[in-house]
DNA sequence: GTCTATATACGGATAGAC
DNA sequence: GTCTATCCGTATATAGAC
């Protein structure tokens, strides 16, 4: 919401802003036409260059709004005051399910492959994104450590290696369009949970 | 190698893919102009349609020659007959570094960039990458399970959840811009090592 | 087979009426 | 502020000479 001098707000700004968020996310920068844009926006183009410069900073307006608004409504994601045992697996299926959502999908894709032509753009959207995959879980992961529930460690580690495992498989794959469903989300977050409480639990069976 | 009726071999076509390729690999397949990659390969616009019926057959061309190109020296990644201790740290490092390599980079960020375009080139793309990484590491998770170094268990799930955690943050990040630098690829492979020893290994240390 | 030159369409961006 | 109509460069693809 910092104003931009190549961006001037009217009535239609957000019809226009959805109509841009739809093609781009869809057709990517370069092969988004601004036509198809005006069409989506049910808006001509001349209006669009009301509102923005050029293509550029239309693309940037959008990554910038896309990420504000996906990323925004998890962080009141807070610590629950559970034991670790099922809820942990809950609670990662839950960041899973969301990491996997097309419209986070969509946006992560766009990210990537505009990574080289918007670096600034796409450095912002990382940390937006890290922050709201593992930030929660280190806030958890911290919370149970502080109750004893689970052995002191290094909290900042533990829980990027846990997202990494989480997400380390699905997300590449859900990219390249082989989305895995519920069972296979589930499985993956037990996975990490029970690899999770194995190594940093206070008591842990060995046999399990 | 497969016949493709839209393709024709000529003198110049190794030259022609590797212009193509260049192109494709920094602009992606909408922002990259047949002019570019004519110039890239040093060639007229007409030769490039004498070997390609269009833009769409070119990509497709590219994807699976650069995907079989860096896709298949790594077959011959044998497992090694040594304790897992530190040498699987090793083993990762070695993975994680090759899956980080610029070239393979690039091509990792079109395959996913262009992946709704072409759902077919990139399936196949997935699924000798998925090869490349996986295999080598279930590979010698096999033999150190077959020689009594590990406890059994299913290695196709471990050597898929270690691929995760290996690779969940280092490749997204770099896919964004930001390239881990050697000591943080080496402490991520250690982490990786050091976690599955300890809760697959035989001679677990849990105070550690 | 390979080139130069060109057809044709579509792209981003703007002029000017309202 | 929003539209219609248009400018003009660039894009893909091809014709035709050699």
């Amino acid at each position: 919401m910092t104003p931009d001098p190549d961006i001037t707000r009217g009535r239609k700004f957000e019809q226009v802003r959805r109509g841009a968020s739809a093609i781009f996310l869809r057709d990517g920068f370069a092969g988004a036409s601004v036509d198809d844009i005006a069409r989506a926006a049910q808006v001509s183009k001349a209006t669009l260059y009301t509102y923005f410069t050029d293509k550029s900073v239309m693309f940037r307006e959008v990554m910038s709004a896309s990420a504000a608004e996906l990323f925004d409504p998890r962080m009141n994601l807070e610590p629950v005051d559970l034991p670790p045992d099922g809820h942990f697996a809950d609670m990662l299926d839950d960041v899973l399910t969301w990491a996997l959502d097309p419209e986070c999908l969509r946006l992560h894709r766009l990210a990537i492959a505009e990574a080289h032509r918007f670096p600034d753009c796409v450095g912002n959207y990382l940390r937006l994104r890290e922050a709201c995959i593992v930030q929660p879980i280190r806030a958890q992961i911290d919370l149970w450590i502080k109750q004893g529930s689970i052995r002191e460690h290094d909290s900042d580690r533990s829980s990027r290696n846990v997202a990494a495992m989480l997400l380390g498989n699905a997300i590449p794959q859900a990219l390249l369009g082989q989305v895995p469903d519920e069972d296979r989300i589930r499985a993956t977050a037990r996975d990490c949970a029970w690899l999770f409480t194995l190594v940093h639990g206070i008591h842990q069976d060995m046999t399990a």
